[in-house]
DNA sequence: CTGAAAGCGCTAACAT
DNA sequence: ATGTTAGCGCTTTCAG
């Protein structure tokens, strides 16, 4: 089984190593030669070599994606997506952890050794040092998620303004006057965009009282430890608004904890609509943020700029779609239709 | 920006390539030689070319990870497990998504190809046809996932014989005595196991009464409809083993939909003790087949064998561990402490 | 300790 | 249409 080269599928068909290769990869050559080689290299059980390849023609055809936390269901949701792209282009997928902040730079950096075509990045924290390795990136690179709008990357993006709009004119219309957000870590992305889209939206509705607790991670238990406080007290929210999914959970289980009913007594809503959303009781009303659709636009980014790199960066922004179930409206669920996305062209100069 | 090769971090520090190559590599070389090379790379930014060093070693510092469904929550997590590992050893990961039986085979045979030094898969079906291309292929190679015993591959597994058998003495120990159940499709590794081992399992008690029901799939919706028509009748079964969370969550809605209380009036039991269990009220009772675990030792395994090809097919079976939840008691959630893994090493000839 | 040179396996000029 | 040859960027003999 030893490794069987072009060499001798090319001294097995009788000619030589350029024709074997012109044969193998359709290029020109005789009827007759490609016959010859092609039968040689299946009785040799011949299959070209990815790295020789590699290295000859310039690109691995590989890509990368990094994100911090695999195992959150939403960055899976983008991988999948992004899976999917890249294997039908035939590329092949390399998957990068990136716990802390510096990481994610070393992970820039180390695009220098050449082992990815391009690389989709979802940073959880955008540092100086990071838009600094970006833009000494020598190969393409796509962002997921926001970035300062002064650096020119290609981006995609959520729009947690929209977002936070939608949950918070929904709670409103329900008659929620006192509405919490319970937000993740404010010093990262999501974080931060998703305060700022609270806080726009609340600013939208008159004599409304509004707070806000950081929960210290965007996880159930997280969630929890947050909420209880907050709700353990007689001048409680009528609302809470959570920066994820994971939060909102905890929060419902604070409030069963605390004997509060929802939604009589406490609407809870969630960010990111995951299966979690779907599966608990009262079912989480959450945002959707199109994970799936903001991973297969990463995806199909990459591929255009690495196929043209002269054009213009992009910003697709996917558009956020509510989807209202029991923990926040004692009637049946409902789920607005996804809106287009939006694609726009940084203007250069 | 253009690439910075080692040719010219040579020409910089006025010594050959051959010794910069050297310095580089914490070779034999002179203090003075490094000292210098140290610098001119630095000072051009070089980072060695992943591919060529590839060509030359021999050796890509790239490992595969190839399963059926990226997506589902077991599969994520062994997915973490394998990348902490694999990255923690300087290697990088590339996963595949083999959708179906014959892809999986194709993974195995592009393994020719050398842009990995090894593979972890994990099969939903295994064919006659996967077994050959597993024996024929040129690499280290670590199977996830139960083989035909004759075949002497590097294997980790979970034991779903005892997995089965921790339910169902647990459901008989609460009582009941008519148990369903509900698989997904037979015809895959999973699902034969947690079959044959629900059987055994029932087999051990005298006066039981058991039926068996295959989902369509793996999942919350199939779980659904497998278990309507099942409780929908008066001679509904008091316990259902699901032989996973996801229909046993399926199984969950069903009841709920047909106003049956769990668990008073049946008890639901899930398997892989995924997040959905904990999160689902009542908790669903699960068996955790040591997802993280498995994913820890498959790829320790195939590291073990890069290191020494020559030592022999390991075994390892990570034992289960029951989490008794709600849906199956009354009283308060327990678990049982994980027992200590088995490695056997496969007797040659 | 260092440099010259070979060569990993392949593709792409270039010449025929 | 085919063969010869150079060379992708690197590591590693082999002489010196």
């Amino acid at each position: 089984m030893a490794r069987v080269t072009i060499t001798q599928v090319a001294a097995r068909a009788g000619v030589s190593v350029a024709s074997a290769s012109r044969a193998l990869n359709g290029l020109i050559a005789s009827a007759e030669t490609v016959a010859k080689v092609r039968d040689a290299a299946r009785e040799l059980g011949y299959v070209a070599d990815a790295t020789a390849q590699s290295l000859k023609r310039g690109r691995t055809l590989q890509l990368g994606y990094a994100v911090a936390d695999i195992g959150n269901p939403v960055y899976v949701e983008m991988m999948a997506a992004i899976e999917r792209v890249v294997s039908a282009s035939g590329y092949r997928l390399l998957l990068s952890s990136t716990g802390t902040a510096s990481s994610s730079v070393d992970v820039v950096r180390d695009l220098g050794r050449g082992y990815v075509d391009g690389l989709i990045l979802s940073p959880l924290r955008v540092t100086d040092e990071l838009l600094a390795a970006l833009a000494a990136a020598p190969i393409p690179l796509v962002v997921l998620g926001r970035l300062p709008d002064s650096a020119e990357f290609d981006t995609v993006r959520a729009d947690s303004l929209t977002a936070m709009r939608l949950v918070v004119d929904h709670l409103v219309a329900a008659g929620r006057r006192d509405i919490a957000f319970v937000n993740g870590p404010a010093d990262t992305t999501p974080g931060g965009m998703r305060r700022e889209g609270f806080i726009a939206a609340a600013a939208n509705h008159r004599d409304l009282r509004t707070r806000h607790i950081d929960a210290s991670d965007f996880t159930i238990a997280a969630g929890y430890d947050a909420a209880l406080p907050l709700l353990d007290r007689t001048d409680r929210p009528t609302a809470v608004v959570a920066a994820n999914d994971l939060i909102g959970v905890g929060v419902l289980r604070a409030a069963e904890d605390l004997g509060i009913t929802v939604p009589a007594d406490l609407a809870v809503t969630g960010v990111d609509d995951t299966e979690l959303a779907e599966v608990v009781r009262p079912g989480l009303t959450s945002v959707d943020l199109g994970a799936k659709e903001r991973g297969r636009a990463a995806a199909e980014m990459l591929l255009a700029r690495i196929a043209d790199p002269a054009r213009p960066a992009h910003t697709v922004t996917v558009p956020p779609s509510l989807v209202v179930r029991g923990s926040s409206s004692a009637s049946a669920p409902s789920a607005l239709r996804r809106p287009e996305l939006i694609d726009e062209e940084k203007a250069h100069g």
